[in-house]
DNA sequence: CGCCCGGTTGCTCAGATGAGCAAGATTTCA
DNA sequence: TGAAATCTTGCTCATCTGAGCAACCGGGCG
């Protein structure tokens, strides 16, 4: 901290201009004869103010958005859209999780052209997502899940009611992807993939006009470890071969590469490759925990949309201050 | 906390305007085309989102004041003046004192009037006052102590060192009160108030054209007993009896009464009265330990001038949210 | 069925503000 | 020192914005 920055004096007068102005909405003119100035020069002691950062206007709103961070999160990242909800005055990372997939409902809600075909995935923010739709807010959209994950999940049906629910507010069909997330052993998976009813599903999936998923950190508190599908343990692993967390039930590292390729074989669902093809892939990611799988994603081009919080996407920007 | 408030269409449309007025510095016009709205409709939910306050403007910076809050703690205790410095953004009290300190020299600074002779306390923050006042902050200002305490301070020669530093940087002299805070037995303090040299300070003293003090907390960290002219059970027992904390030596409780008469009698310094019944007295307080003390001060018109924190400032006006 | 009333809307008009320009002041460098 | 370069100042003018007013809408009530 510079203790002894010297303060010059035209500073020190728009410090007291802008009280005046601010806190007490006095005009420029006003202002200008109270410290005896003319009021040009008050109008540029304001604007001189504003561009030193001594001014900061901020909306505390739970539907606040920051679009300013939105707009140079699409030039710095070639996203076809950003969507970044503020953080002022939130308590923690529930209320910002809330707060994310809030947005990411009325994002999905004005979407335009609307999807035929809705790719899921499942999880806690989906589930957010899902209960934030409102009734009706599409007509004939179906939902598909793109990734297994059905009949192992601790709380069975969260997943499937996911899918359902945003169907049903939208009064379209849900399509359930009815296998594990990941199997014990590759022959497994390649029958179960080749039964002509998931096989059915991963095609329409694969199909999809949109997509909209969320992304899981790699550690003990990931989903897929809170599932049963992997061991703390076994996540642990991953982490030391570089990875930073899973999306669709795969593990990436910070490149957007798949970690472990014969896990990844066991993994039932659609491809990477699929996302990255996808004219719409809506990430939803929000949480101090995610900033390096958010970062990982919208980096190797896996979503075109990033719905998110103000702390994730200043991470992805590199802005830490 | 409600999480189920219903947010109506007017009010996310006013955060929406909000996000382009002041994010997106667009005109109220421009914003108008943008949500198909008349630019007066967005004149309205753009005051209608300040009313609401969901637009929090602050100024950032180490000598931003809080001019609503001094002019709401003027009408609320009749304060003479009083000056606030913003809190915003800072790290710890340390630097909450500094800044207040700084106003401080500030004001003294600007005091019209100009003090002939300056009665002053001493400690950490009147210390820091001196550091931050500039040479030559006022012509021919005398300063003299209020209240006893050179000789048994640990960094011996502070108090001193404060008095003449603010004294020289004015081209005025200093005036010494050569006599401890405290003594231990009545006799001893009649007898150092008789003499002839102290007689003649506190004389000058009462006659002082301004004050300037500050106030201590009352526990273990106060400075009397850093200085070790109280233990600190004697301030719990103080504490017992309904202290707050002290100025210019003196115990008050917060209706401003003397906590301890006996030890009141033993105590080197001006009378409260003095304070009470001055033209300009100005308190220097700052810090989350002295909200009460402050309180107490501002509550029995100890000071006509009060310099603090945003912080205690608020806890005066009974603002806790 | 018509009327009244609170609330909202679109507008006029005056005051407030920012962009751009030319004159004046200050610094820099030969 | 002198002159060029740069910065600052006060100004005009066009635009932006808020106050206040009349018209309008929707619903309750006689």
């Amino acid at each position: 901290m510079e203790r002894t920055r010297v303060i010059d004096t035209d500073e020190l007068l728009s410090i007291r201009a802008a009280e005046l102005y601010y806190e007490e909405n006095k005009t420029q003119d006003e202002i200008g004869t109270l410290l005896r100035l003319t009021r040009w020069k008050v109008g540029r002691l304001l604007a001189q103010a504003k561009a030193s950062g001594f001014i900061r206007i901020e909306i505390v709103h739970p539907r606040a958005r920051r679009l300013s961070v939105e707009r140079r999160l699409r030039e710095a990242t070639g996203l076809t859209d950003a969507i970044v909800v503020s953080s002022a005055g939130v308590a923690g990372d529930e209320e910002l999780q809330s707060r994310t997939a809030q947005a990411a409902a009325d994002y999905l809600t004005g979407l335009r052209p609307v999807p035929r075909t809705l790719g899921i995935s499942w999880g806690r923010t989906l589930h957010e997502v899902a209960l934030h739709l409102k009734q009706g807010w599409a007509h004939g959209v179906n939902v598909v899940q793109i990734n297994g994950g059905v009949s192992l999940n601790r709380r069975a049906g969260t997943a499937a009611a996911t899918a359902v629910n945003i169907a049903h507010k939208a009064a379209g069909a849900a399509t359930l992807l009815p296998s594990p997330a990941i199997l014990e052993r590759l022959e497994t998976k390649q029958a179960i993939e080749s039964d002509r009813a998931v096989a059915a599903v991963l095609n329409l999936a694969t199909a999809a006009s949109a997509y909209l998923f969320s992304a899981g950190q790699a550690d003990e508190f990931s989903a897929l470890v809170d599932s049963g599908y992997l061991t703390a343990e076994q996540v642990a692993e991953l982490v030391r071969k570089g990875a930073v967390g899973d999306i669709v039930g795969r593990y990436i590292d910070s490149n957007g590469n798949i970690v472990d390729p014969e896990l990844d074989g066991r993994t039932v669902g659609i491809q990477l490759e699929q996302l990255r093809q996808a004219k719409t892939a809506i990430a939803v990611i929000a949480g101090t925990s995610k900033h390096a799988i958010a970062r990982a994603i919208v980096g190797s081009g896996l979503c075109t949309v990033l719905v998110t919080d103000e702390d994730t996407a200043l991470a992805i920007l590199g802005d830490e201050a």
